[in-house]
DNA sequence: TTTTGAGTTGTTCGA
DNA sequence: GTCGAACAACTCAAA
């Protein structure tokens, strides 16, 4: 009989389209699923408590479709080498299979694991299935380094061939003829101990099947009219497959492939499904893993370096307020609730109070990735940072500094009717469309009417936004003023009218 | 090498 | 109320 194989599990908590689980399982010999829990090798990422708690339902899930094939999933706790090395013992295994992971502690941590393995003779084998495409397979045509602007990355990543075929989850997988032990899975105590995560379990299903649901329901009930429904938190016109591709229980190339048979069922071109806005935010997360994969000190560093001078106030009672959704702005408010109450954040209204945070409160971006990173049970570190240093203008494909979103203006465009806010800002639920996105300029008597007494029941506006907007132009263009040292040109005049 | 066109998601102001 | 222009300058990617 051959000798086992582990096979092990991080950020692909699939059987189907899993290159590691497909190889082995059709070589041949006992296939060993492992898990292992070492939240230190992933510092200062380790995942956050939203994360943890979507882990948990994951690997629960990962663990009853393993049994459904003769199998189960072996959970064990510890540093990663140590772990594998033990296992590696007990069980005779001589291999190891992996899909790879870009996130540079990961990445780092891999790479000795894997001599270190080699070095005690066993075979390892890795595979790429987190992406559409290989970072290394998307480059510009002057071989000038990676490409640092969205658009033509997203070409060049269309102009490659279609991504493979993804296989089919294995039928069966062989089991060894004693299984090795394993951890119950609420000894990784994931699981939060207060119960503020209540909140989350009537809205997901996570795991392989809950991700299969979701993209089916997408794809016959919100790809039609993505593009004009997305931006809209008070309606449900995203995927919301944003955790399922983190934690690896879809992969994209499953999405790519189920969005092309959707198409042609409808007899859409080829074109238009590929030039598909749906696909095209398949392509920002291709990016965010593209810059992370070729920066990776961009999780904690401004890719545009002049922006590490950059004034960021400290006030952990404005970060609180925010964090919290006690701002005085309702749409920002709404949002960071509905982040609090669900472990998720519609993609706009993401975009609103980042903006706000690091325009308005001129807080340092990194405190809101932060917040993110422990809130979000989609919290990735490829995305979550790109979100970041888009929005406070110091990525690579930044947005203009002088694009300041007005809260009032993005609710009203965004949320027309209120039922957004009023969702998740209960207590100005009776105010009327009119000033729902505005109660501080609300007359005396529609305030008392509506039973919203202001400082009281909703917090006042913790900054003025036009005056926040002045403070945060002047500020970026402060950057400019001081020449950076190897430049020879004379200092850049103001703007005229400053 | 130099040049050229372009760059997710916006707001404000003035006509 | 609506519409177009201005808001900066820079860097990227490709010709």
């Amino acid at each position: 009989m051959t000798s086992p194989t582990i096979v092990w599990f991080r950020l692909d908590l699939r059987l189907a389209d899993n290159p590691a689980l497909h190889t082995t399982a059709t070589r041949g010999g006992p296939v060993l699923p492992l898990f292992v829990w070492s939240p230190e090798e992933e510092a200062p990422w380790a995942p956050g408590a939203a994360s943890r708690w979507w882990l948990h339902h994951s690997l629960a899930a990962l663990d009853a479709q393993l049994r459904a094939r003769g199998s189960r999933l072996i959970v064990r706790r510890g540093a990663s080498l140590p772990t594998l090395l033990e296992l590696v013992r007990e069980t005779g295994a001589r291999a190891v299979c992996w899909n790879l992971r870009i996130e540079p502690a990961i990445r780092a941590r891999d790479a000795s694991v894997e001599r270190a393995l080699t070095g005690e003779g066993c075979e390892v084998r890795a595979f790429h299935s987190a992406l559409l495409h290989e970072p290394e397979a998307v480059q510009t045509r002057g071989g000038a380094g990676p490409f640092r602007v969205f658009t033509p990355f997203w070409r060049a990543c269309l102009a490659l061939p279609d991504p493979p075929t993804p296989s089919p989850p294995p039928e069966t997988l062989p089991a060894p003829a004693r299984w090795p032990a394993s951890l119950p899975l609420d000894a990784l105590e994931l699981l939060p101990r207060l119960s503020w995560a209540d909140g989350f379990r009537p809205l997901w299903q996570p795991g392989e099947t809950g991700a299969r649901a979701r993209l089916e329901q997408f794809l016959a009930e919100g790809l039609e009219r993505y593009g004009e429904t997305r931006d809209r938190p008070d309606w449900a016109g995203t995927s919301r497959l944003s955790p399922h591709l983190h934690f690896g229980e879809i992969s994209p190339r499953q999405v790519w492939h189920a969005v092309r048979a959707a198409a042609e069922r409808r007899g859409w071109s080829r074109a238009r499904w590929r030039q598909s806005v749906f696909l095209t935010e398949l392509g920002w997360r291709e990016f965010a893993h593209h810059l992370l994969h070729h920066f990776p000190h961009t999780t904690d560093a401004p890719l545009r370096e002049e922006f590490a001078r950059f004034p960021w106030r400290r006030d952990a009672a404005l970060l609180r307020a925010w964090q919290r959704g006690r701002t005085g702005y309702p749409i920002v408010d709404a949002g960071l609730r509905e982040l609090w109450a669900t472990g998720w954040m519609h993609n706009r209204v993401r975009m609103i109070v980042a903006s706000f945070l690091v325009k308005d409160l001129l807080l340092p971006w990194q405190e809101g990735a932060r917040w993110f990173w422990d809130t979000l049970v989609d919290a990735d570190l490829a995305n979550n940072t790109l979100g970041w240093q888009w929005s406070a203008g110091c990525g690579a494909d930044a947005a203009p500094f002088f694009r300041i979103f007005n809260p009032v203006l993005q609710g009203r465009k965004f949320d027309p009717n209120g039922d957004y806010v009023r969702r998740w800002c209960p207590e100005l639920a009776a105010l009327p469309d009119t000033w729902i996105h505005e109660p501080d300029r609300a007359p005396a008597d529609v305030l008392q009417r509506a039973g919203v007494a202001l400082g009281k029941t909703y917090p006042t506006p913790v900054v003025n936004h036009t005056i926040a907007r002045e403070v945060a132009l002047e500020a970026f263009a402060g950057l400019r003023r001081v020449p950076s040292p190897r430049s020879t040109r004379p200092v850049t005049q103001r703007a005229k009218g400053s």
